[in-house]
DNA sequence: TGTACATCAGTGAACGCGCGTTCACTGATGTAC
DNA sequence: TGTACATCAGTGAACGCGCGTTCACTGATGTAC
């Protein structure tokens, strides 16, 4: 028996929930985390919230809108992840960038719900400008980690930021999506996705340093 | 005017179809390069094939089944189209390996339909022998392309094959799934995502050749 | 401290819709004789 | 070559379902006085 005006099942307080924009957005990630992004619905979330149907209209114009965001929250917390990871550097850029690698896969790992919002449910950026920017961000940290890297090679090797980071993003989501995520189906492989990418970017670093070394005919 | 037995708008001869199967496969081709596979409907599919809505149970036994379908037709020609970019290693292993990327590339800008369907409708791999297979066939060309690449290098710094095709596989289905599909709201690049691909390449192929050299302190 | 009132955040019933699926059926096709 | 018949591949109507969304409503909360 409860002795507050508590609803333990559904954490709600009588007749106002509370904070059901909260709820909801965790009942999104539980749904999707479930089912994926495809399978979640507007209803079921309101449902496993304990609130009737009509209910998210008041905090989100449509599934969509709460759909992205979640997407912008993922963002945000995948940002502070890699950042936290990256951790300005520390401490030399070379293992600094291993964590941050090691940090995206855990990410996509243990959250594989906004993982699933951020890349997989095909929200639109063109016209989310939160959400445009909150993928930037996040971004903006692997560009960072690849500036700081770049800029202790010498100048006349020194390969482009840019691109350094984009490969290294392209790795890390492909390996993520082809071997690290929970969803049954997956290829078994010999080896775990963090070693697998920490081998990669050890390689793929190895080789920017020899750019100006011709190809093997 | 016609002077046969077809139908000018659906193809269709009469009570009989003829060839539904495969009408329903293209159709589902197309509902999915304009929704994706979550938006592919069974109903949407015997529509668009000009026959009614019960019409596809007598070729498959559920939505499911076609999409799988799709999929594995998918891989049958992703398979060829990388085998034939291979070429069997010609002119020499590494102009072949770039080959197989922008190959890669193309066939995940050229059918987007089926490249959702491979890699992004969630299809239980474990539950379809014919599906895994297709899907192993195609990876199996990288594999043996890495094997090729491998068999050239010194063999006291031969890296294991298998995770060089991951690495590859890995870096060419990231930049696809990133940056090369058509579904408008991608990031914009400096560069196309086949020329980041061949660079990535590049570096990574370059740093295997260097792979006893201790990394940068 | 009490009361009146505005505002907020829910309810629950209803709607139209399209989907997946089934069923008995029927038109077309192929084959045996 | 014709005919009877089995089989195949469709039809179209019907079903239950859950979704998204709207609507008038109402209980709870906060605030001015």
């Amino acid at each position: 028996m409860s002795w507050s005006r508590d609803d333990q099942a559904t954490g709600r307080r009588g007749y106002h929930h509370g904070n059901l924009r909260e709820a909801l957005i965790r009942a999104a990630l539980n749904l999707i985390a479930e089912k994926g992004p495809a399978g979640f619905t507007f209803a079921d979330a309101a449902r496993s919230a304990g609130v009737s149907s009509a209910a998210p209209y008041r905090h989100f114009r449509d599934r969509q809108a709460l759909l992205a965001d979640v997407a912008r929250r993922g963002f945000e917390l995948f940002e502070e992840r890699l950042d936290r990871a990256w951790n300005e550097g520390r401490p030399d850029p070379f293992v600094a960038f291993e964590n941050v690698g090691r940090a995206y896969l855990a990410f996509a790992r243990e959250e594989p719900a906004f993982y699933s919002a951020m890349f997989e449910a095909g929200l639109p950026f063109d016209g989310d400008p939160e959400l445009r920017d909150a993928a930037d961000r996040a971004f903006a940290v692997l560009r960072r980690a690849a500036d700081a890297f770049c800029a202790r090679l010498p100048s006349d090797r020194r390969p482009p930021a840019l691109m350094m980071s984009l490969h290294l993003w392209a790795l890390a989501h492909g390996i993520a999506s082809l071997f690290a995520r929970a969803d049954g189906g997956r290829r078994k492989l010999p080896m775990s996705p963090e070693e697998l990418l920490e081998a990669g970017v050890l390689v793929y670093l190895r080789g920017l340093r020899l750019i100006d070394d011709p190809p093997k005919a």
